[in-house]
DNA sequence: AAGGATTGTTAATCTATATTAAGGTATTTT
DNA sequence: AAAATACCTTAATATAGATTAACAATCCTT
């Protein structure tokens, strides 16, 4: 298993000793998974949360009238999960799959609670990663809530470049709360606009 | 300073020794705010998480064009406070008010910072509520992306029934994403739906 | 290399919600 | 208790973005 990605990621927070490093890598599991192949689907008990050692998961909602709808992608080196199903166990309400043939590592629910116990640091980090989680769902929120479709479009390939070449833009436009055709509309006059000297 | 609802708070997830109480409280400083006071203003720096002991807070972005949108409330037994500003000290983008006359326990960023120094335990009280807020905000995300307005008002209602009667419906609707003119039309709607029967 | 599936574009029409404007009721403040 | 402010409602009109549909351009797969 390569595992090197997974402790640099955690070894920018805290760092562990030989043994607590030793300890922490017997509970990781590997696990590959190919595009278009579900780790989770709606009503299933998150058991595990997912680390991303290569390639691209999604997590997305499908509304009441069938359209899906992205939350979440994750590439190498983001965690992946559905929190609220992972800590109160219960059913989620979202389906995770990959857009990409992946290689992920995975912690059961079980593991991590023994992980904090005999590594209390280990909680300081979750603590670390769910600040920052909480900080860019709350800028989502805002920026739904503040921001037209093309401004939304035009701080997710800032903040995302990397994403924005590699994810399919009907994924994007899904993430961004937008129909693909609007996308599609929106890219057009914003390129029009540049060359009209516009901004 | 009257500390039984913030004592009783965190001890639904931790229990704190004598000594860890006490160190706890001398980090406590009271503070009481009027109506329409503002805690924070855009372009501060946060210094402070707050805890409301009595009266009623919310936090709010302007946007581009002057409007006004709520991210949250907080009522008895809730903390308020921008984290990203917190963690990162760096300007706020969001105010701070307060919706009635208010009685608020401040803790400085400084005394966070020594609390989970000295009490690893709280480090787990925080990454408990953490996760709670985190995972409102994914619901709030999912909401707003899946759901219509008069869905994600049921919603609200049914979460926060107390909130629904006591907070001002154009602060509810600036929450919900909506203007109050739609918020009273939806309404009226639901009202006259239910009186001929439907659902 | 052909055929099907997936992804992206364009354009016409539609809809949920915004905007504007006006008047009505509470609730503070003086 | 008058005046001012805050809050709520209704209705006409406007708009950002959705929906539908048709067609290109890719890309997998055999």
């Amino acid at each position: 298993m390569n595992t090197g990605l997974i402790l640099e990621t955690i070894s920018r927070y805290i760092t562990f000793t030989k043994e607590e490093s030793a300890f922490f890598l017997s509970l990781l599991r590997e696990k590959k998974i190919r595009k278009k192949q579900f780790l989770y689907q709606e009503g299933d008990i998150c058991k595990y949360t997912t680390f991303v050692n290569k390639g691209c998961l999604r997590t997305y909602a499908i509304d009441n009238s069938g359209t899906e709808h992205v939350f979440q992608f994750a590439t190498e080196g983001w965690w992946i999960g559905d929190i609220e199903s992972l800590k109160n166990q219960t059913p989620t309400m979202m389906n995770t799959d990959a857009l990409e043939d992946s290689e992920i590592i995975m912690i059961s629910k079980h593991d991590m609670d023994l992980l904090y116990e005999k590594i209390p640091k280990y909680e300081h980090y979750s603590r670390m990663i769910l600040e920052n989680a909480y900080i860019a769902h709350q800028q989502r929120i805002l920026h739904n809530i503040c921001f037209t479709a093309a401004e939304r479009y035009q701080y997710f390939t800032e903040k995302y470049p990397e994403w924005s070449a590699r994810i399919p833009q009907n994924q994007i436009a899904s993430y961004l709360g937008i129909t693909p055709e609007f996308f599609s509309k929106m890219k057009s006059q914003n390129a029009s606009l540049l060359s009209k000297g516009g901004l």
